[in-house]
DNA sequence: CATTAAATAATAGTAATACTTTTATATTAG
DNA sequence: CTAATATAAAAGTATTACTATTATTTAATG
């Protein structure tokens, strides 16, 4: 059965586009073909010229859809939470049990994507590996602050909002719900890429590895109700 | 009374620069005129000419020091971590109890630094702070890799190293002791980002969160042994 | 179908940056 | 005093990130 997404549209805020490269085929082409380049180059060394020359488009013509590049990774990352934004509401959704339920959020947040849904003509594996290796760039900067205010990191934001709920669900007592659950969203990125760049900074490296880490550490720091 | 490491070289990397800034009246201006500029404009916008300027010194003087501005950056952050690593052993080398041992390397990972020690003509909370807000840039690139075999991370990585035989001491039978140092480490740098510019996510604003945060997750996670 | 507006492409240009090269000058060590 | 080394000054190069201009194509509307 198609995916409930392949119809909807994330909503990403306007401020991260010039014009909206839902809204055309070069726009398209723009997110598919920056996934496999920023991918395959890094940020740094990916630049619009050279996305340009592989979609046979223009340098000025991609600069009509993003500011810069940076914005484009912001627009990127967006896209990914607001992917695992609706993940994790869906596949929760149905479960009563809040401790099961926020287990459910964590595997969402942790292991890579099965059966990648058919929403997307892009790479939904590549994103998720721009992510853990770019996506601390898109708000560690000196204009965090401006870019914060015009909302450029509201699905993110929001998606923590709702893990923080499901741990205040678990246990109301717990003391510091927001700074775990930025513990869990950021501290998963960030093993997959010690995992990754520093082997000798690993327990085991397996997939699984980071899921079981959150696991162990919920289930021990929270409190059940009852 | 005099620090200790007033009288010690952190011995740092040879790979990190291209002469030692430590061997020459220049050098150290670099290292302290950057620490300020680097803080006050952030990586990006800090140059080697900037730089120069600032100091009565020439751009090209600069480059026979280091290579870059982000390989400065790797040195600034070797130095930081070098200070804390002596701090974490000389500050915890006399505690008997594993436990309490645990406890006072988190506080000096995660708390301010008070009384400052003579140990530099620089400003520590100034590095801290660039650490905090510019770290992750320093080995967030293409070629984390090639650095990474340099030597680059080396005191950071014993760091945590450190930390993790801390862990084991306390609790021989948890599973994941390099999961959750890298954590530790790397999350209070994360933490107190995040404090500063994301205030919707913050449970509550003051220095001693962090560290509170963490002494509540240690003590749940692991198991002391007696 | 004709007209108009909008989107895109092609080209060139600008300003800044990161770094190199060359040459000159100062400092230091033997 | 001499020679080696460190630094300064100045100019130059290649790249990048972005803008501006104009031409061409496409789509939208009456």
């Amino acid at each position: 059965m198609e995916s409930l997404l392949s119809s909807l549209k994330l909503n990403i805020s306007s401020c991260l586009y010039l014009k909206d490269p839902e809204s055309s085929e070069l726009g398209h082409k723009i997110l598919s073909k920056s996934i496999e380049m920023i991918h395959e180059l890094g940020i740094e060394s990916f630049n619009f010229k050279k996305l340009g020359q592989q979609i046979d488009s223009n340098e000025s013509s991609i600069y009509r859809y993003f500011e810069n590049k940076y914005r484009l990774l912001q627009y990127l990352s967006a896209m990914y939470w607001g992917i695992i934004e609706y993940r994790l509401v869906i596949e929760t959704n149905a479960i009563e049990d809040c401790s099961k339920k926020l287990l459910m959020a964590i595997k969402i947040l942790t292991l890579k994507p099965k059966g990648i849904d058919s929403y997307s003509d892009f790479d939904q594996l590549k994103l998720r590996d721009i992510i853990i290796e770019e996506f601390t760039k898109s708000y560690h900067h000196k204009d965090i602050d401006s870019d914060n205010e015009d909302g450029n990191f509201k699905i993110y934001k929001r998606l923590i909002l709702r893990i923080v709920e499901m741990i205040n669900n678990v246990d109301p007592s717990y003391n510091f719900p927001k700074a775990l659950a930025c513990h869990i969203v950021e501290g998963a990125l960030q093993q997959y890429y010690i995992q990754r760049h520093f082997k000798s900074l690993t327990d085991r490296k397996a997939e699984t590895q980071v899921y079981k880490f959150y696991k162990d550490m919920i289930l021990k720091v929270l409190n059940p109700k009852h």
